[in-house]
DNA sequence: GCCTACATGTAAATAGTTACATGATTGA
DNA sequence: TCAATCATGTAACTATTTACATGTAGGC
C-alpha cells in the first residue's frame, strides 16, 4: 500500500504535462526524486499496467514526447493522462491527509507543489514539521536517556541523526515562512522565491 | 536480502553484552537505531525464529537481563548469543564490503564500531564517503540539467537533498580524521572523542 | 475493575528486487 | 562489428506491513 501508491501518484504528476515512455518516466523520476534513484522495472511497468486498467493512464504506440520525430521505433509505448487520471491527481493533491505519510510520500508531495493550491501547501509543511518535531523529541529523550550506557559511536550516530532532523525543520521553517509572507498573492504559486 | 540480514546483525549486536527478550530487542533497536524506529514483531519474531534455526541464538525459557528477579513471569523468552552466533558476529564486524551498502546498513555498522577494529573502521568510513560523494555528483549534475525546465519546488527539494548529503560527506570527514588521529593508540576503540 | 505496558506470535496481503529474456538504434 | 543505451516486460524470490489472536502484570 506503501510506496506503490506513492510511485501511482508520481507517475500521474510527471505525466500530467507529457506523455512518456516507462523508460522516460524512470529517468525523470530517478533524477528528480530521491526515493525513486533506483526504481527498477519490476517496479515501473506492473505499476503502469495496474494504472492503465485502472482507467488512469493510457498506453499509445507511437509518438512521445521526444524532441526529433522523424524516426520509426518499435514497441515504444508512451502513456499518458486520461481524465480520470487527471481528476485522480486533482483529488490527490487537494488532499492534505498530512497524517501518516512517509519520507518518500512527503517528497513527491513536495515536488508536485507548482500544482497545489496555497492553502494545501501550508497544510502539508505544518503537517510534516509536526510530525518531524515529534520524532526529535524521541530521539533527543533517547539520547539523554542512554547517555550514561556508554558507547560513544553509537550516541555519535544519533547525535548526528538529530542534527539532520533539526536542519530539515529548520528547512521547513524558511519554507512555511515563506508561503506565509506570499499570501495575498498567486494561488497557485511556483516559486519558493528565496535565495 | 537487504533487510533481514541487516536485522540479523543488529540482533547479534545487540544480543552480544546480554540476552534480552523480543519485546526488549524491539524497543532497543527501535530507540538506538533510526531504521528500525517502527520495527514490527510480524519482521522481528520471524527473523528471531530464523536465527534460532540457524544456530546462531538460543531460546531460553527465564532470567532476560532485568533488574529485579524475583517474579515468576510466563511465556517470557530470553535469546542469548550462541558461539556460532558470536562467531559470526565477529566475521561480520571483520568485514568491511563497503560496497553496495545501503543506508540502514551503514548504520548498524556504524553503531558496532566500538566492537570493530580500527582499519575495518577507517576502510568502512571511506566507502560510506565515496558513495555519498558519487551521489552527491549525480544529485548535482542532475540539479544543472534541470535548471531551466523550471519548477522551483522541485528544484528546492533537491537543493535541500543535496545540502544534507554534503553535511553527511563533512561529518564522515571529521570522522575520518579522528580515526587518522587515534592512530598508534587503541585498535578497538570506543570514543569519536570530539565536541 | 480497568487501562496501560509487557509479551509472543501467525496469516494474509503487499511490495519490491533480482535475474532473466528479448530486441532495436546509434555511434565509434 | 561491437558496445552502449534505449526499450519492454515476466517470474521467482524475498521482505515487510497489517491485522489478528492471546494472555500477564502492575498501578490507579
Amino acid at each position: 500500500m506503501a510506496k506503490t501508491d506513492v510511485l501511482t501518484l508520481a507517475i500521474l504528476g510527471i505525466l500530467r504535462d507529457q506523455p512518456l515512455h516507462g523508460y522516460q518516466i524512470r529517468k525523470r523520476l530517478g533524477a528528480e526524486l530521491g526515493p525513486f534513484r533506483a526504481l527498477s522495472y519490476g517496479s515501473l511497468y506492473p505499476c503502469l499496467r495496474r494504472m492503465v486498467e485502472a482507467g488512469l493512464i493510457e498506453a499509445s504506440g507511437e509518438e512521445p514526447a521526444g524532441s526529433s520525430s522523424a524516426s520509426s521505433r518499435r514497441a515504444r509505448i508512451a502513456y499518458s493522462l486520461t481524465d480520470p487520471g487527471r481528476s485522480r491527481l486533482s483529488e490527490e493533491l487537494a488532499n492534505a491527509g498530512a497524517s501518516s505519510w512517509d519520507d518518500d510520500a512527503f517528497d513527491v508531495r513536495f515536488s508536485l507543489f507548482a500544482h497545489t493550491d496555497a492553502a494545501t501547501r501550508l497544510r502539508i509543511l505544518e503537517g510534516r514539521r509536526s510530525r518531524l518535531s515529534e520524532r526529535l523529541e524521541e530521539v533527543s529523550d533517547g539520547l539523554k536517556r542512554m547517555h550514561e550506557r556508554h558507547d560513544a559511536y553509537t550516541a555519535e550516530l544519533q547525535r548526528h541523526g538529530l542534527e539532520q532532523v533539526e536542519r530539515e525543520v529548520q528547512w521547513l521553517d524558511r519554507l512555511i515562512e515563506n508561503e506565509r509572507s506570499a499570501r495575498g498573492g498567486e494561488n497557485n504559486g511556483s516559486a519558493p522565491a528565496d535565495h
